[in-house]
DNA sequence: AATCCACAGGAAGCCCGGGAAC
DNA sequence: GTTCCCGGGCTTCCTGTGGATT
């Protein structure tokens, strides 16, 4: 046990220690700079086509595209931020909400979020009225969309709605929410609504309905990825603001820019990779960040976002990548849909769980593989049917280390025997 | 050429828990 | 309390598929 005098220093070695940040906030991405390096052009473009807004005029749709991390969402918001304060000066209100069609993916919950995101705003704007209230869930979706117009109304602007990910809201609840705010401007008569959508999917716009589609991209933008120098000119700026002077080794941004350029210009992961090298660094009480902790990094990363994935899994989904791995580990490298599903059936029972059907189970299938946990193929095999192929990539150690990670630790704790009796049932 | 396997994956609908309004 | 709504997980039923086999 440590003396007593030892705990006064427990953390203050660790504030003292504190040589490489200068500033950690600034390295995260979601941290806004007041400088976009390298899109200028996107952001005139947007501008341009937002400016009548100012006029109270209604401005085009807009659809943007762009991998991620190539500065779609940041261009957006520094535009929208820059458009309120203009109007503000003048007497023509204008307000941009952005929604994250990711978490908000159905049209209850943009309508809802909307109308919610308003209703806190009025009470900036003094009236009368009282705040409405909007329940999560129990309402008629046509009763949100009227409260909704009424509040665009009642505050009497031009609005934009920003859709971010648009395309999970697409492919999650179909088009309706668009259409519904393609013909809202009929509906209003003291306000304007214009829509931006934000996109990663360049082929989404085949899941919309042609009038739909015509209607929202009346303007179109497309955000290329950095290359490697851009990113570098990324970087600099963060890391001045970030990092103490001289604690970056010369060719540590070079190299995360390189890195990052490969996975489609990503300026997230360029990011991410100078933070998180510079908290090896930290942690490690080197002087400098050198390359090899770039390297680590980028190892650190990739193992962090997987584990994670698996650990947050729901249980029947980690149930079914657990039969993946037995057969794996019983020296099965490829298998089908078949032998999950056996495996699966006489495994379900004692890991105290309800038996899904083989539909249920294929859904589940098609998810792993969605993230990149596994990778899967369709086969034809004659008169052997058509079917699912799968096989892990070699990440396996990741992957037994998320299962393992379970709570009431429900794979761990199963007896050898019943592993072996499925693997037999299954095959 | 016809058959037929072993599924894929769409459509519809059920059930449940959340909640509002009456 | 009853009745209505939404969303998520799930089942049931179904049609479609393409090449090895007959």
């Amino acid at each position: 046990m440590p003396e007593s005098t030892d705990h006064i220093g427990l953390f203050e070695k660790y504030l003292l220690m504190n040589k490489i940040f200068k500033d950690r906030e600034v390295l995260r991405h979601s941290y806004r700079p007041h400088i976009l390096p390298h899109r200028k052009e996107q952001i005139d473009q947007l501008a341009a086509i937002l400016a009548p807004s100012l006029q109270a005029e209604t401005p085009s749709n807009i659809l943007i595209y762009g991998k991620t991390g190539t500065g779609k969402t940041a261009s957006v918001r520094y535009v929208g931020t820059e458009l309120e304060t203009v109007s503000r000066k003048m007497k023509s209100y204008c307000q941009v909400i952005h929604l994250n069609c990711e978490i908000i993916d159905t049209q209850y919950r943009v309508l809802t979020q909307i109308a919610k995101l308003l209703s806190d705003e009025s009470e900036e704007y003094p009236s009368d009225k009282a705040k409405i209230q909007i329940p999560m869930t129990g309402l008629a979706t046509d009763q949100i969309y009227s409260k909704m117009t009424e509040q665009f109304e009642h505050i009497g602007a031009t609005f934009i709605i920003v859709l971010d990910e648009i395309d999970k809201l697409v492919k999650k609840s179909g088009d309706d929410t668009l259409y519904t705010f393609t013909r809202i401007n009929s509906d209003l008569t003291n306000s304007r609504v214009a829509i931006i959508g934000i996109s990663n999917d360049l082929g989404f716009k085949t899941f919309l309905d042609p009038r739909v589609l015509s209607s929202l991209s009346e303007e179109e933008l497309v955000f290329p990825p950095y290359n490697a120098p851009q990113l570098c000119d990324i970087l600099e700026q963060r890391a001045e603001m970030g990092f103490n002077p001289d604690v970056l080794d010369e060719e540590v941004i070079p190299l995360c820019s390189a890195l990052a350029a490969q996975e489609h210009g990503d300026a997230r992961r360029a990011l991410d990779l100078l933070r998180i090298s510079g908290e090896l660094a930290d942690r490690e009480r080197a002087e400098k960040v050198a390359t090899d902790h770039v390297h680590k990094a980028q190892e650190k990363i990739e193992t962090d976002s997987m584990t994670e994935c698996i650990r947050t899994l729901p249980t029947q989904s980690k149930a079914v990548l657990f039969c993946m791995l037995l057969l794996h580990k019983n020296g099965q490298k490829v298998f089908i849909s078949g032998d999950i599903t056996r495996v699966y059936r006489s495994l379900a029972p004692a890991l105290h769980l309800d038996v899904l059907t083989s539909r249920r189970v294929s859904d589940l299938i098609s998810e792993l593989n969605m993230l990149g946990i596994i990778n899967t193929r369709l086969v034809n095999r004659g008169r052997h049917g058509r079917t699912k192929e799968m096989w892990f990539d070699a990440s396996i150690d990741r992957i037994w280390e998320g299962i393992h990670d379970d709570p009431n630790e429900r794979f761990t704790a199963i007896p050898m025997e019943i592993v072996q009796d499925a693997l037999t049932h299954g095959m």
